[in-house]
DNA sequence: ATTATCTATAGATCTATAGATAATGC
DNA sequence: ATTATCTATAGATCTATAGATAATGC
């Protein structure tokens, strides 16, 4: 098998390994018997454990959100927000599920990471399209008056943050879902709206 | 020092050591140079090191609630429902930030049990006088038509998930926050009021 | 020739135990 | 006598390397 090739492979099987077990919890005997190769094989390809972790996080670039934007952009030109926030919570909830392993170990690196790495590392995601993009929106739509004007970092943040939470619980933790996905998207986008337009405070 | 005192001694740099690094990151080595003792020691007092994690792991009820719930419940009582969110999202935001070792420790205990372990662990969790007493509140609030009905346990998680989530990427990952509590607090705590009580979908 | 892979193993580290030593309480 | 602790170490495991072997491409 060719280089790349097989080191495509041998990062699979590790973002699987990694993400159930943390990095610690991972040993190389088992990363070599998931890919299929002799712990030998591993090191040719990856000078380290440490630097196939490193290459193995470097995958989560790979999940997209350039399409998610566009698709969000949409409804945002239509000015239907219900529609936008439906969309972005489900695209979140898919996300975790399709890439469980992933998301795992992204979490790991959260925790197993000093909090200066952390910092670096969410000042990346902080300027990343999709989060960029919601700044944006609703900034706009605080402009335009159809939403009440809280800080739009933190309106921003509890868009994400209730998809998000609810997706680690259920997708990464395993824990039984009460509801089906779509009833907790259309709930959970109608809070959304219902608590970015205001009401209560509006005049404020 | 006598065995019941020595416990707890080792337990509480276990918590702050199996918090920051896993279980399988933290060794017995580093676990008896936090407790300032022997390895040796460690394991008189716990079989194993799984022992050790175990009793660790229990401390977590002593992360009492219940005063927590009754200060709610005053709220509920004067139908103060901005101040209860208010001092909900509050308690969360302080308990993670008091309890940070403790929090972490429980991430990585949700990462790395098995589904069906996290489970058995939310079950409990599920029916806590905490989760239950904003269950039954939002329910109420509903039936008293001040928040329009979206389905209680989804709001419930709507309700924890904000504060939640927040408290563990500033508190414990270490993330900057833009915004003082006091102002994280005053915000989620209307965006969570304005989306319970509906507007949009008042009618539905 | 070069590339990819393997077997075998070195050297470090990790969990846990054995047996000795000091301190406490009757 | 009992309790609490230590030093020293056994035995397992883990990361990484050395050197040999097979397969590929010129």
């Amino acid at each position: 098998m060719k280089g790349e090739q097989r080191k495509a492979q041998i990062i699979d099987a590790a973002i699987a390994l990694f993400g159930r077990h943390g990095f610690k919890g991972t040993t190389t005997k088992a990363l070599a018997e998931a890919a299929g190769v002799s712990e030998a094989t591993i090191f040719k390809h990856f000078p380290t454990k440490e630097a196939l972790y490193a290459a193995a996080f470097e995958r989560r670039t790979g999940v997209g959100t350039a399409h998610l934007v566009d698709t969000l952009q949409g409804y945002a030109d239509r000015q239907d927000d219900e529609g936008l926030l439906r969309a972005l919570v489900q695209a979140i909830l898919i996300g975790y599920e399709q890439d469980r392993d992933l998301h795992r170990m992204l979490m790991y690196v959260w925790l197993e990471q000093g909090p200066t790495e952390n910092r670096r590392m969410w000042a990346q995601m902080r300027h990343s399209p999709l989060f960029d993009f919601i700044e944006r929106y609703v900034r706009q739509r605080q402009a335009e008056g159809a939403f009440c004007s809280n800080a739009p970092e933190v309106v921003a943040a509890a868009v994400l943050a209730l998809p998000v939470h609810y997706a680690i619980r259920t997708k990464l933790y395993g824990i039984d879902p009460e509801h089906a996905d779509e009833e907790i998207v259309e709930t959970f986008a109608r809070l959304l709206l219902d608590g970015a337009r205001g009401g209560t405070s509006v005049e404020r």
